[in-house]
DNA sequence: TAGCAATCTTCACTATTCGTTCACAGCGGT
DNA sequence: ACCGCTGTGAACGAATAGTGAAGATTGCTA
C-alpha cells in the first residue's frame, strides 16, 4: 500500500495561498486582496483543483472526474466555460496576475505570476 | 479527537464589535448606533451566529443546528425568512453598511463593509 | 380564560444565479 | 491551408434565494 499521491483524491482541506489570492477548501471560500471573490460551487470547485495541483498540467478528464465526480463525455465543453469565467474573475480581481495556463491537447496548469511593467514597457513576470 | 473548531459548538460569550454594531450574547442585547436593536430571539441568534464566525461561509445546515438546535429539513425556507429580517432591521438601522452576504449553494457569511459614496459616484467600500 | 400582540413558521410567487449546451470565431500544430 | 482543439458570447432550463403575506403558536394581560 502505497501513500496517496499529491492529487485530489482526498480533498484539500488545508488553505491554499498564492500571492494575493487565498483558497479555503474547508469553508468554499475564495480571497483576492483580501475581499471575497464570488464563485459558484463548480467554479470554485475547479479552482482548487487546479490549485492543488500547482505547476502540474491536469488533464481535462481528471479535472472533469475529481470536481464533477463523473466522466467527461467526448465532446463536453463545460470545463472550457468554466476555465473562461475563472480567468474573467481572477483577472478581474487581480489584474496583474496570471494563474491557469492552457497546454493544448493536455489539460490545464496552475501556476500564479505577477506581471509588473517597467517604465521599458518589458514585462518582468514573478514566478511565485 | 481534537479540538473544536472556532465555530459556536461553544456558544460565544464575548461582546462583538463590528464598527457601529455591537452584540452582547451575554445579555442578548443588539446595538446599532448606540441605540439597542429591537430583534426576537430567532433573530438575535441567527446574528450572533454568523457574527461570531465572521468571514466564513457558514452552511445553512450549520446556521439551522446551532441557532434551532434540531436538524435542517429538506426544503425548510425558515432560514431565508430569518436572514431577510435581520437584513430589514439591520439596514434601516445601518443604511450605509452591509453585513450578511449569499453564497448560492453553500449559505451565509458575515462581513460588515462600510460603503461611503464619494464625489465622484464611486463607491468605496472599506472592510474591517 | 378570552383577547391581544408579538413571534415563529409555512406558503406561494418572483427574481436571481447556476450549470450546461450551442454556435461560431480564433488559434496551433502539422 | 487544413483540421482539431480551445476561446467566447449567448441562451436555456433548473435550482436556489428573495419576498410578501397568511396561518400557527406562544405568552401576556385583562
Amino acid at each position: 500500500m502505497t501513500l496517496p499521491q499529491r492529487s485530489s483524491v482526498i480533498p484539500p482541506e488545508a488553505d491554499l495561498i498564492f500571492g494575493p489570492l487565498e483558497l479555503r477548501p474547508s469553508e468554499g471560500l475564495a480571497i483576492a486582496n483580501r475581499s471575497a471573490l464570488h464563485l459558484s460551487v463548480r467554479e470554485f470547485g475547479l479552482l482548487v483543483e487546479l490549485a492543488f495541483n500547482e505547476g502540474r498540467i491536469v488533464r481535462r478528464e481528471e479535472l472533469y472526474e475529481h470536481v464533477w465526480s463523473l466522466p467527461l463525455r467526448p465532446g463536453d465543453r463545460t470545463i472550457d466555460v468554466y476555465i473562461r469565467r475563472l480567468r474573467v474573475k481572477l483577472a478581474a480581481a487581480l489584474p496583474d496576475w496570471s494563474f491557469i495556463h492552457t497546454h493544448v491537447g493536455f489539460g490545464y496548469r496552475f501556476a500564479p505570476q505577477s506581471a509588473l511593467i517597467d517604465r521599458d514597457g518589458e514585462v518582468s513576470v514573478s514566478h511565485l
